[in-house]
RNA sequence: UGCCCCGUAGUUCAGUGGUAGAAUAAUUGACUGUUAAUCAAGAGGUCGUAGGUUCGAACCCUACCGGGGCAGCCA
């Protein structure tokens, strides 16, 4: 074949190009060689597969090129593809050419194990690795899946502010930032926004960074994480757990059908996840949920929140996500709209994921009475005139409304089946980490 | 923030009072189907920092610095 004739191709699609010869831009992840047979390990952002480089099928020098390339040297590659069963990825290219483009002295990140400290230091090289780059594959799936869904279900995003001068949720720590002559503070949530946006829009939702300044350092726990947060008017309580679990559902079955290889990458049985995609999910009260962490001679009582063990507990009782309904008024924010009979609980949810993962969504009915948010807001110790414009939305035409904030990091961590949310982001900030 | 654990070769670790070790990576060489390739060779160190105990400290003590796990808080 004619090098003019020679086409440019992604490794992701070398099934479509079977003996045909191709040029592919690519790095290399490692190699291993004889005296005359090469293997390259081979990426090129959209997936891995190896180069194989015989002696007596290139001349001299492009031989000796290949066995003395370092790990995360770049080139051009040009070769025939071949489907070949020896092969992971299923395909490899009968390698004719090489191009260095980059050389790469040292590489830090070997194919040995690594500690994970040593990792994070080298994060802007380790989203090259193929667990990072499976990872950050299902998370840009599951963007794109919420963003299909919402449109779907004719949502209008409206973006929330980053910069604020208030606090939703006023008890966990802000990070303080000044805003010329005031105070201002990194969203720890666009609830609020979105309220105003469902009053405008009817059904709305914000992707967007929240930030919280807890010097909390668990699995659970970043610093700066990205946060879905639907808001639905004219919407009760009821049907929006139905919105919510269409909705992980919706993202579990995307990740099943598009993410297959990079399940398979993290050893992530999709069979498993299929259980997820099942609904209704099932729904219990806190109240029956604090029976049964009593029956199981769990040392809780009546107005606790619970603690990562019970929550596991709960989860492990149920194979699919398990909504817990209706928590003590005490340990919920004011915004939540009170029960109709019951002083002591507010009309909320949170959905907790299977396998110990814990708590994905939260989310309520919202308090729609002026007068009973008002003096919900001086319990809290705000201060109304921050929200003044909240109140406006109860002035002006009140209605029942809902919504829910899903964690992206939390849902990421249970679908990929990892251990720790951060890694589930690119580039995570942790307590007393924010290098790179 | 509290409790617990860890800082030794580029990396992952062993070494618990008497000459600083292994594997792996990197370097050089051998090998035609490797996939954590294999085999051979040489090379690689301020034992986190500072002080203390001791004839002698990687090892024991104190403080500090860095990291991890769990908990609380939360998504």
């Amino acid at each position: 074949m004619e090098e003019f004739s020679l086409e440019t191709i992604s490794i992701i699609d070398a099934p479509n190009f079977v003996n045909q010869k191709v040029k592919i831009g690519v790095w290399l992840t490692d190699k291993r060689s004889s005296g005359k047979i090469a293997f390259l390990q081979l990426r090129d952002g959209t997936a891995f597969f190896q180069g194989v480089v015989l002696k007596n099928a290139v001349d001299e020098s492009t031989f000796d090129v290949a066995k003395h390339l370092r790990q995360e040297s770049s080139f051009w590659i040009t070769g025939e593809i071949h489907e070949d069963t020896r092969s992971k990825f299923g395909y490899e290219i009968q390698v004719a050419s090489i191009e260095v483009i980059g050389e790469s002295e040292e590489y830090p990140i070997t194919p040995k194990d690594h500690g994970i400290d040593f990792l994070l230091d080298h994060r802007h090289l380790w989203l090259r690795s193929s667990r990072p780059h499976a990872i950050l594959t299902i998370r840009n799936e599951v963007i794109r899946a919420t963003y299909e869904f919402f449109n779907r279900e004719g949502f209008t995003k409206i973006d929330a502010p980053i910069l604020t001068g208030n606090a939703p949720e006023g008890t966990t720590d802000l990070f303080h930032t000044e805003y010329f002559d005031h105070d201002a503070y990194l969203s720890q949530s666009g609830q609020l926004y979105e309220e105003a946006g469902a009053m405008a829009f009817d059904k709305v939702f914000s992707f967007g960074p929240t930030f919280r300044a807890e010097k909390s350092k668990t699995r659970r726990h970043l610093i700066e994480f990205w946060m879905i947060e639907p808001e639905m008017a004219f919407m009760h309580q009821e049907d929006s757990l139905a919105v919510q679990e269409q909705y992980v559902a919706f993202l579990v079955q995307n990740v099943i059908d598009h993410c297959a290889s990079s399940l398979a990458t993290l050893d992530r049985d999709p069979e498993l996840l299929r259980k997820y995609t099942k609904t209704p999910y099932p729904r219990i009260s806190y109240d029956q949920a604090i029976d049964m962490l009593q029956k199981a001679g769990m040392d809780v009582k009546w107005g606790d929140d619970f603690g990562s063990p019970e929550e596991t507990y709960l989860a492990d009782q149920f194979e699919q996500p398990v909504f817990i309904l209706n928590y003590p008024k005490a340990i919920k924010p004011f915004y939540m709209k009170p029960h109709p009979t019951r002083e002591d609980i507010v009309i909320c949810a949170d959905l907790l994921a299977p396998e110990g993962y814990g708590e994905i969504i939260g989310g309520s009915e919202r308090a729609t009475d002026y007068n009973y948010l008002l003096e919900q807001i001086k319990l809290a110790g705000l201060d109304p005139k921050d929200y003044e414009w909240y109140l406006d939305l109860r002035r002006y035409g009140s209605v029942p409304h809902s919504g829910f904030g899903l964690g992206l990091e939390r849902f990421l961590t249970w679908v990929t089946g990892e251990d720790h949310v951060r890694e589930t982001i690119p580039f995570p900030r942790l307590l007393n980490r924010i290098y790179p």
